[in-house]
DNA sequence: TTACATAATGTTATAATATAACAATAACTA
DNA sequence: TAGTTATTGTTATATTATAACATTATGTAA
């Protein structure tokens, strides 16, 4: 899947919301708030996520169980993706170092194992709430 | 909390099940294997899972909603934690690479923020399934 | 354009994961 | 031995996610 795809009308209305939102959206409040869109149930809501992050226009936060939109061209369809997460007020980013991501997707384990997926989730405290 | 700690009746009859594991468990598999032991409430299952994860003894795979027992002396009671998952049997190793934990453990953001706490989720194909 | 395949949608029901609230007991501490 | 904290027990409920099946829309190739 390509991230200049077209999306479908539940992606796009599921997306649009996501894109705007300046946190982290779980499965059920975009649910509530598309209810007035026409998407009812939470599978339209689970189907779209899917193929969203499938794309590589959305990360889940697996550790928050929620979904934001990529705001790194360079993450390669979420394949390589690495978050802060502020324990106090939430608030998540996403990470654009090159150096982290040269680091992370040349890592070979003891084995000589590498990989070709990875998820990083940093956990500290934003600037607001230092 | 502590690593060496003296477990509770009901931490020490769920952690020997998970680290006896060959695989990461999950709360309600656990719940069904601990029920003869007189453990009959998931409450039971997460209260035991929550303090095990806080004193280091197990950690959650984030991406899969499960629990292993930590094999990794130098993880830093789960403040650091990394992990290779294969995408086809589901076999989760813990990852203990000095160079990977110092490189995360050091890594600052563009802002210069350091962060107190990481977990990383490698993915793709262990030696069997390749 | 028609037939076929694939992707997306709609809907109901249910499975899987996790926590709230309250009461009782055990273990630790001054 | 009283006070405190950790742990346990129990019932109910909240939250997150998928199964199964039917229908409609979109893309593709003769
Ligand atoms: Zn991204
Ligand atoms: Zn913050
Ligand atoms: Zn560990
Ligand atoms: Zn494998």
């Amino acid at each position: 899947m390509d991230k200049q795809q077209i999306l479908s009308k539940n992606q796009q209305i599921i997306f649009d919301l996501i894109d705007k939102s300046s946190e982290p959206l779980k499965a059920y409040t975009i649910l509530f708030n598309v209810q007035k869109k026409g998407i009812k149930a939470p599978l339209q809501v689970y189907r779209a996520l899917d193929k969203l992050v499938e794309m590589g226009k959305i990360h889940k936060i697996e550790s928050r169980n929620a979904f934001i939109a990529c705001h790194n061209s360079s993450c390669q369809v979420s394949k390589a993706t690495a978050f802060s997460i502020c324990e106090i007020c939430e608030k998540v980013t996403e990470i654009s170092s090159v150096s982290l991501s040269k680091y992370l997707t040349n890592f070979k384990d003891k084995d000589g194992m590498k990989y070709s997926k990875y998820n990083l989730e940093f956990f500290g405290l934003c600037k607001k709430c230092r």
